[in-house]
DNA sequence: GTTCGCGCCCTTTTT
DNA sequence: GGGCGCGAAC
């Protein structure tokens, strides 16, 4: 396999996967200091992480037992990115490769180290995660003060705003500089609030912000921790380091400054979209100026088509004119123009006239719903009311890719172990066939229930089981459930199968709070929705995972994801309130928008939602592109 | 209780 | 820019 080579001199060593790196690229991989990678999109830029981290372990520059340490903003990109590694390199090597998100390698440092805190910041060993909005519980707590007459009045800490309380001030500063001398009301009432939630109750209460900085603190105050980071990690990979907030730096300051890890942070700053959650103003110059980190820019665009690369070029340059244009790397594959600017009469119209888009695209082109993307600035379950219903007139479904079951987001959902193991024992009972649902089933239950590989008289127990499971359903069950009693009571049939002590013990986060009994209720819930459209049960299933749905979501969520045709609803000054107060970041936004297309981008506007007056700039930097705009009120149809 | 007006939000991740 | 929540005023 060569895939999996061990033990390979460096200047042996080629990239595995893929056809070639470009010269950059193959020079940051094999790098030996400090590197910021600051790349367009489509550049590679997690590729070429992963081809660094096969680099440094097959060729033993970071030799047993040290370990990479790759740090990601979403848990998706840090499946991801160890994905990759998993898939060139020797399981003993891959296995030195920790790819974690940020917050959770800062929870495992309080939660490994936390107790050596000084008593002060020192959380209880049991402290909760606190997740859900924090507005009511801040407003009570500001609420409950009485500050003392050299802080200021009550009226002072009514006045602060309890959105911007935790921000603002409760994690703004390293706890090392609390208590702060001579508070202000916020900084006073921040002290207050950090010893009320680590020490006014039986547990502490802690959010992730809150975790980050105790991680900090931790390190600062205990060189040993540092020191066992330092010599467990020879070498740290930043994901979309655009977003690092200042708290996550400041953590990866206080581990690796100074250390002999050697740091490699890859990012776009045009990608930038994050500020309203934190992020840093400008984390490269930071990074490259701490860690003296020499720049490295990519060149080539593996994702959109040379025309496409040439209108980024135009779009990327009014952010910031010193872009080179990259290399095209991918044919353009679809006839007629890349990119369009579509004016309509009525958002009914407009439904309309997509649809049909959709429809005509995918036969001509052999395309599927999951190769569009219909992408909204703001309030993507508004476009979801209006335009769903006329996608489904033609028999195509639309996914809002941020929606919520119950309590429990829809995408979180369909990774949960319990959600997965109901849809293939369902896939398996209700299909005639049951062909390659089997064995998937009998491993994943054999799994949940502890048996080991080669117990083939449990496993054949297990298989009778499934049998007579599947007799039974098919009698009982023979159309998608029809109520909500019904789809309750599948999932509950299914679940007990399994048996609870078995999901609880194969799943750990099941074992805290009321995590399980929210992912059921949800399983349910999303399983009666799909059961109403549907006739058979493979179609409900189908509905249930969205295979066969066109994504809907906000430009955020598109973020590092990639279409074949991204059609972008609402160019207008509703949807882009803040282009005139905050036009760098929404430029961003609209970049960020254009650039998830492979091969075509359709910009829809319609008067009914907004006038374009504010936003007349990105109108006129596409027409400067040549983008033409196209009247859709007269005739129409034809195309 | 109801109504009016002001202010502020919109975009998100994380065990 | 529009919608919503909150608090003041009745």
């Amino acid at each position: 396999m060569t895939l999996l080579r061990r033990h390979i001199r460096p200047e042996d060593w080629t990239p595995a996967g893929i056809d070639a790196l470009e010269d950059n690229a193959f020079d940051v991989v094999r790098s030996s200091n400090h590197r910021s990678v600051i790349a367009g999109p489509g550049s590679g830029k997690t590729e070429l992480l992963a081809q660094r981290a096969s680099y440094l372990l097959q060729c033993g520059v970071s030799p047993r037992p040290q370990r990479i340490l790759a740090l990601s903003y979403k848990r998706d990109a840090a499946f991801n990115i160890a994905k990759r590694v998993s898939a060139r390199c020797h399981p003993e090597q891959a296995h030195r490769f920790d790819s974690f998100t940020i917050d959770a390698f800062a929870k495992s440092l309080v939660d490994r180290f936390g107790q050596a805190l000084p008593p002060e910041w020192r959380p209880t060993p049991d402290y909760d995660v606190v997740t859900q909005s924090r507005d009511p519980i801040f407003r009570d707590f500001l609420r409950s003060l009485s500050p003392p007459a050299s802080v200021g009045t009550y009226a002072d800490i009514m006045a602060l705003s309890v959105k911007t309380f935790e921000k603002r001030w409760i994690v703004s500063l390293p706890l090392s500089s609390r208590p702060v001398a001579n508070p202000s009301p916020g900084e006073w009432a921040a002290d207050q609030f950090w010893q009320a939630w680590l020490h006014g109750n039986a547990r502490s209460f802690l959010t992730f912000a809150m975790i980050g900085r105790l991680a900090t603190h931790l390190v600062h105050t205990n060189p040993m921790v540092r020191q066992a980071v330092q010599l467990t990690y020879s070498h740290l990979f930043m994901d979309e380091f655009q977003d690092t907030t200042q708290i996550q730096y400041d953590l990866v300051k206080a581990l690796f400054l100074g250390s002999n890890t050697g740091v490699t942070a890859v990012g776009d700053n045009k990608q930038q979209i994050m500020r309203f959650a934190m992020a840093m103003d400008d984390p490269f110059t930071a990074f490259e100026a701490d860690f003296k980190a020499e720049r490295t820019p990519l060149q080539n665009n593996y994702r959109s088509s040379p025309d496409l690369v040439r209108i980024q070029k135009i779009l990327a340059r009014a952010i910031d004119k010193k872009t080179i244009k990259p290399a095209s790397k991918t044919a353009a594959s679809v006839k007629g123009s890349s990119c369009e600017v579509w004016d309509f009469p009525s958002v009914a119209a407009e439904a309309a006239a997509l649809a049909a888009y959709v429809e005509s695209e995918m036969k001509t082109y052999a395309l599927k719903p999951r190769d569009f993307c219909i992408l909204v600035r703001v309030r993507a379950v508004n476009y979801m009311k209006v335009l769903a219903p006329i996608f489904a007139g033609k028999g195509i479904q639309l996914r809002n890719e941020s929606e919520t079951v119950g309590d429990v987001a829809l995408q979180e959902l369909l990774g949960e172990p319990v959600s997965e193991i109901v849809i293939d024992l369902l896939r398996l009972v209700s299909a005639k066939r049951a062909g390659r649902y089997w064995t998937d089933c009998l491993d994943a239950v054999c799994f949940m229930r502890g048996l080991a590989l080669d117990d083939d008289g449990a496993r054949a127990k297990v298989a009778a089981g499934l049998d007579k499971l599947a007799t039974d359903f098919v009698a009982t069950h023979p159309n998608p459930a029809s109520s909500h009693a019904e789809a309750e009571t599948i999932v509950k049939t299914l679940l007990d199968f399994v048996g609870h002590q078995s999901i609880v013990s194969s799943s750990p986060d099941y074992r805290q709070g009321d995590w399980l009994a929210k992912v059921v209720v949800a399983v349910s819930l999303h399983l009666e929705v799909s059961c109403k459209t549907a006739a058979t049960w493979t179609e409900a299933l189908d509905v249930y995972e969205g295979e066969h749905a066109v994504p809907l979501m906000t430009i955020h969520k598109s973020k590092g994801l990639e279409y074949h045709t991204v059609i972008f609803i609402g160019l207008d000054d509703d949807a882009w309130f803040a282009f005139q107060s905050q036009t760098k970041e929404e430029m961003c936004g609209f970049f960020v928008a254009f650039t998830r297309a492979k091969q075509r981008v359709i910009f829809s506007y319609c008067a009914a939602r907004g006038n374009r007056a504010a936003v007349a700039p990105l109108y006129t930097l596409l027409g400067s592109a040549g983008v033409k705009t196209i009247n859709k009120a007269t005739p129409w149809p034809p195309f």
